[in-house]
RNA sequence: GGGCGCGUAGCCUAGCCUGGAUAGGGCACCGGGUUCCUAACCCGGGGGUCGAGGGUUCGAAUCCCUCCGCGCCCGCCA
């Protein structure tokens, strides 16, 4: 039995209760069957997804040394032992298994209380103490987004969304790095009027120019043939160094970070359309100027490992880190007194420990021993604090090789969203005659951007992706306009029903039929769903879980008439409802529109 | 050479953290479904040595070891 204290925390899953009850329950059964069962060890082998037989399961294996005919006696044992338990049905025995189902009525009433009871917060865990940093995207601001480069902000964004849904609060910050060669490469080219550019790198913009360019575009167009150039001319790449060498001596050229601010200005318009933003720009050089790199490179020399090289150099000993074997060494302040990259990221991240109680940086795999580094030489310094990572894998191209800008094997953001918008006009004009033209627009940016997002968010950042044009572009199966269109078909159902709004009474009694109970179950699994993704950062989990709502929802859909259905009309709409707020609530962690109408 | 990641049907993928009952989905393919709430949908079907081998275990896609294949990284670059 389940009391409420005062004081007690706020139920938001609706399992929870029964996960108590059931784990005491077979602490009491196991005690009858002189078996030590710790209400802990239930815990960790009661399988809350139920296996083939039920809502929970319980393995015996481990508590009756084995599988042989002693597990099966101990589970039927358990079963015959287990308490009367409210709400819950007497367990089955069945092999060495202990199967429970929840009732019917209760699970239905628990589940649609909570869904429309919290409605947009369903799902949301209660506030959680402390604060997350997510950095995440922090692309140079050298040119367009390719797809490889989109999929660091649409994991970054969707895991802030999770972290945020799970009770946490979260900030997102922009790392701009506007100290490099790449950067400094661009201010170069653009420093110089247009008939002194070098005649390959006029060449290669012209003709390519257009009047309508975002500014990501147009001041990018010339970056990957300075880039070739400069491999071949060392007096230009003398150039590139000299716009380097007054970056890092904090005083760039006057127009570098106006030009950093256009180009950046035109990539964050492309994620915009992706619903993608973030809280806050970080400029790198900012961190020089304000004086948090000299504080954490005098830290670093403060710190008992550090080394000094034979030319003036400062370093880590780094032997003692996991670090390949020829990292024996990190330094981190050069010959000549200015800092390097990971220097500046200890910097950043000393400032993030400052105003937050955590940090979670996504990152690409080619910064793995980046990352590794940094960790070292916070390590060095006495920072006990890490941030997290999230590493994903690369996006290659259709033949297999490298997404790359300067390689031109790219393949743009926003051409591809482009792609998606027309083939949505397209399907939307076929199948959606009546509306609007306003209205028709809409529909198709949302299914085409939500299409985008959910193909790219639905992988586990883990494994590598090829990226294929016609997966990426499909708005059928696993897709975002599925989830789309089963929200649509809700809200359709509803808007006729004349039920868009609460309140939504039911009789529990009249929502039985296996379909409605089986949306049930899956509307019931959000808030665990939305917490695992939070705690194991696998924000691909609420991808999988919105299809899986979708698709329960569709087979209800086809099974069960809501509008005529005589006196269970109204127990259906709030079971729709609920359903509709569920995928509402997952199509907003995914950062996709949710349409009334498609 | 070393480090990290990946390998599940023709293609894509979930499950691996925390071992548990016939390995879930999607695309494609074959066969059905619309006078009825949106067919971007639903129902049925075929298709699997979970890269290979070994180990641990009552039990391995999951944990450990070896090997093979693929990607990335191994700068006083970022």
């Amino acid at each position: 039995m389940t009391t409420t204290r005062p004081g007690a925390a706020e139920v938001t899953d609706p399992w929870a209760p029964w996960i108590d009850s059931v784990s005491a329950g077979l602490v009491r059964s196991g005690a009858g069957a002189a078996v030590e069962l710790r209400e802990d060890g239930v815990r960790a082998v009661l399988d809350v997804d139920g296996g083939p037989e039920g809502d929970l399961a319980f393995p015996v294996h481990r508590f009756a040394a084995g599988s042989g005919p002693a597990a099966e006696v101990l589970a039927r044992r358990l079963a015959e032992g287990f308490p009367s338990t409210p709400g819950v049905n007497p367990p089955v025995a069945r092999g060495a298994y202990v199967n429970f189902t929840v009732d019917a009525r209760v699970l239905v009433k628990a589940t649609l209380d909570l869904a429309l009871g919290r409605g947009v917060r369903y799902g949301h865990g209660e506030r959680r103490e402390g604060s997350t940093v997510v950095e995440h995207t922090s692309a140079n601001p050298t040119g367009p987004f390719h797809v490889g480069r989109v999929r660091n902000a649409v994991i970054g964004d969707t895991l802030a969304r999770v972290l945020r849904a799970a009770g946490t609060p979260v900030t997102t910050q922009y790392y701009i790095d506007d100290m490099g060669r790449q950067s400094a490469m661009v201010t170069w080219i653009w420093g110089k009027p247009r008939d002194a550019w070098p005649e390959p790198i006029r060449a290669a913009v012209e003709g390519k120019e257009r009047p309508d360019d975002k500014a990501d575009r147009r001041w990018g167009l010339p970056y990957p043939a300075a880039s070739a150039y400069l491999k071949e001319h060392p007096d230009a790449a003398a150039e590139v160094a000299t716009v380097v060498r007054q970056i890092e001596s904090g005083a760039p050229p006057a127009e570098h970070r106006r030009i950093g601010e256009q180009i950046l200005g035109g990539m964050l318009a492309s994620l915009a359309r992706l619903a993608i933003g973030f809280d806050e720009f970080v400029w790198e050089s900012d961190l020089l100027a304000d004086g948090s790199v000299a504080k954490a490179t005098e830290a670093l020399r403060r710190a008992p490992l550090a080394v000094r090289e034979e030319n003036g150099a400062w370093a880590i000993d780094a032997r003692g880190f996991a670090l390949p074997k020829e990292s024996t060494r990190v330094v981190f302040q050069r010959g000549d007194g200015t800092s390097l990259y990971v220097t500046r990221d200890v910097a950043y991240h000393l400032a993030k420990f400052g105003r937050f109680s955590s940090a979670v940086d996504v990152l690409g795999q080619d910064h793995q021993l980046h990352a590794r580094t940094l960790d070292a030489l916070l390590a060095a310094i006495g920072e006990k604090r890490r941030p997290t990572y999230v590493i994903y894998q690369d996006i290659t191209v259709p033949d297999g090789g490298r997404m790359s800008t300067r390689g031109g094997s790219a393949v743009w953001l926003d051409d591809l969203v482009e792609e998606a918008v027309e083939r949505a006009t397209r399907e939307v004009a076929a199948r959606r005659p009546d509306l609007s033209a306003a209205e028709a627009g809409r529909v198709a940016d949302a299914v085409a951007t939500g299409a985008v997002r959910y193909h790219i968010v639905r992988i586990a950042p883990d494994k590598p992706v090829r990226f294929r044009w016609e997966d990426a572009l499909s708005f059928e199966g696993r897709s975002g306009p599925f989830v789309q269109y089963s929200h649509a078909r809700a809200s359709s159902v509803l808007r006729k029903g004349d039920a868009d709004a609460p309140p939504y009474p039911f009789d529990p009694e009249r929502l039985a039929d296996p379909e409605e109970i089986a949306l049930v179950r899956v509307i019931s699994r959000f808030p665990r769903t939305v917490a695992y993704a939070a705690r194991t950062f696998h924000v691909h989990a609420v991808a999988g879980y919105a299809h899986d709502l979708a698709d329960q929802f569709n087979r209800f859909y086809h099974a069960v008439p809501v509008l005529r259905s005589g006196a269970g009309r109204e127990s259906r709409l709030a079971l729709v409802a609920a359903a509709r707020q569920t995928l509402r609530n997952a199509l907003e962690l995914l950062g996709i529109v949710p349409l009334e109408t498609m």
